[in-house]
DNA sequence: ATTATCTATAGATCTATAGATAATGC
DNA sequence: ATTATCTATAGATCTATAGATAATGC
């Protein structure tokens, strides 16, 4: 059953992949080993050949996660006429908010890595600082563009985080349209 | 050992107060049974006869935590001159950041709750309307008053997740500034 | 007699490791 | 010969239960 290191380095991939969607699902804490060894269609015996512990996974996947966000608002953004208005209404999209496992590891993991080690933070802080140069960016970088930005990045994960949780999807679509005006209205 | 029906009230009161804590320190997961008891000054054995399940427990426990923020706000605004400039600054202070085992439920555990059941995520949604009542009401009441008020609590919720997720104080004391003054421009 | 709490433990689950298997690459 | 993955399991931890203990309240 052996494979070639290039096939090896591939399987490492697909592990941290298939973990950074569990772990923006279900929390850092919730997804199994064997259950991710098993999602990436292996069994959890070969698991410590890739990763020293299961915390390093975890600082890996997250990394991976934040990582994502910032190639994905780029995407988004790039070539756009309105690039705070694309990224806006990606970020209060029903799919967004539907998917936590495909979207933002900021809003989709903030309360895990609050009680997370350093390197989890340290990594989370970076994609924070991204985002707000990009939205700073994207508001054309007047005289009070930061704090607008950190203000829409605020209004934005909370929007998600609050969307999210509540058990009413009327109350979801009305806070993120809300959210978006209000964004909307800031430039 | 045994106490009477009153100390048992007293007892059941005390272990859902400690698990309120911890659950917003710890997440809903990660705190054991025993360790629960333990803090409450008790041992596990006893757990069952107070609740069904440690389900139970973490749904009560989740509750209580969520019923606090809102007496927290009366308290704060009911005599306050200026009750958003209250509410806004408590929820924005570096106590509130430091502290989240004794803070708003909503911030701590938006991501928990999402990821819970609905019993879990009613509590959950109606502790936000309580709170979109009372800033609405602070606000004035206007046209758009809901929608500001909406758009300051993502922003509030967002502001203390990402404050409290950072790995540099600097940047979470900018984070609350920054929303603080984008709020107080709302009005 | 009842019952709130305690000690002890069964059963389940999870991380991490040991040793076997089989394909790679010298 | 090396090594990527597999099967099997040790050791730790956690929920939930069983039975013992001792204070309450009829």
């Amino acid at each position: 059953m052996r494979q070639s290191r290039e096939e090896k380095a591939k399987t490492h991939e697909r592990i941290v992949r298939v973990a950074s969607q569990r772990i923006r699902e279900q929390g850092l804490d919730q997804p199994a080993v064997a259950e991710i060894m098993r999602a990436a269609g292996l069994t959890h015996g070969g698991f410590y050949k890739h990763f020293g512990s299961r915390d390093d996974l975890i600082a890996e996947a997250t990394e991976s996660a934040l990582a994502a966000s910032d190639r994905h608002v780029h995407e988004l953004t790039d070539d756009a006429a309105d690039p705070l208005a694309a990224f806006v209404d990606w970020y209060l999209s029903a799919q967004h908010r539907d998917e936590p496992a495909a979207g933002c590891a900021v809003a989709a993991l903030g309360d895990d890595v609050r009680r997370g080690d350093e390197r989890l933070r340290s990594a989370y802080r970076r994609q924070v600082e991204r985002y707000l140069e990009n939205v700073e960016r994207f508001l054309g970088g007047g005289e009070d563009a930061r704090q607008c930005a950190i203000l829409a990045l605020s209004a934005l994960v909370g929007a998600v985080v609050l969307a999210r949780a509540v058990d009413d999807e009327a109350l979801a679509d009305e806070i993120s349209h809300a959210v978006g005006e209000g964004i909307g209205e800031l430039r």
